[in-house]
DNA sequence: TTTTTATTTGCTTAATTAATCAACTATAAT
DNA sequence: ATTATAGTTGATTAATTAAGCAAATAAAAA
């Protein structure tokens, strides 16, 4: 199942060093590097703190696919697709959200020029 | 989480007893109605034989209510690629520097949310 | 009601994760 | 090369789930 690859899947994709990590939830290193690297098998609340701390839902954490890098991207649609499914539940519910509704209303333009000034 | 819970829930929908859970998955009558009841936090490994004598996922267990489409988004997926590629190719750079900004940078709800906020 | 079946609870033992400290390795920075 | 930081591993103890049996309770059938 891999659980531990992906909890480092959504660590790194956060830009968070196990330290910040293990000081969120108040655990040890030693047991946390052992939970990433598959040498334990977490308990279901020892899960569910991680996926708190990584801000991500505890059934991302089950998720087959662990996907990798978002570093430098091209422009195809197979890079898109695995580009949505790297992110959490929540992050996808939010990004199918403003897809619809940007072809139901058509202020495209003006609303992402805000965004991507927020963003920036 | 409820997971027991949602255990006994999906249990009755499949309209098994627990006598044959437990003997699919070979496990104790008295374990398993402790489960069942919240009485102890089975393990992943655990969850993940109950599921599969379920037949249901074992992010299902997880569902605060019992009947949540929770892979519908990953079943989507294609679907909203195409919907990206039904804009305007200045539409689409404006999308993706957004989900590579997403995914580079963490500012994802707090700005969606905004986002959201003005399109509607 | 009586009987039978299903589920729950108590108790003990075994197996496994959690916590902790220390030491070791790897990587990056200066 | 040295230092510093991040991550890994080993070993011990504590806490918790798992397994197993027996007994009590609940529910259903006869």
């Amino acid at each position: 199942m891999d659980i531990g690859k992906n909890i480092k899947h959504f660590r790194e994709i956060k830009k968070l060093s196990q330290k910040e990590v293990i000081t969120a939830i108040d655990m040890g290193a030693a047991q946390y590097s052992r939970i990433e690297n598959g040498k334990t098998e977490p308990s279901i609340s020892t899960l569910d703190r991680i996926s708190k701390a990584l801000g991500v839902e505890i059934t991302d954490l089950f998720s087959k696919d662990s996907l990798q890098d978002t570093g430098s991207f091209d422009r195809t649609i197979m890079e898109k697709v695995k580009l949505i499914e790297s992110l959490s539940s929540e992050e996808k519910k939010t990004i199918y959200s403003i897809l619809d509704a940007f072809v139901r209303k058509q202020k495209l333009k003006d609303t992402l020029e805000n965004v991507l000034k927020d963003i920036r």
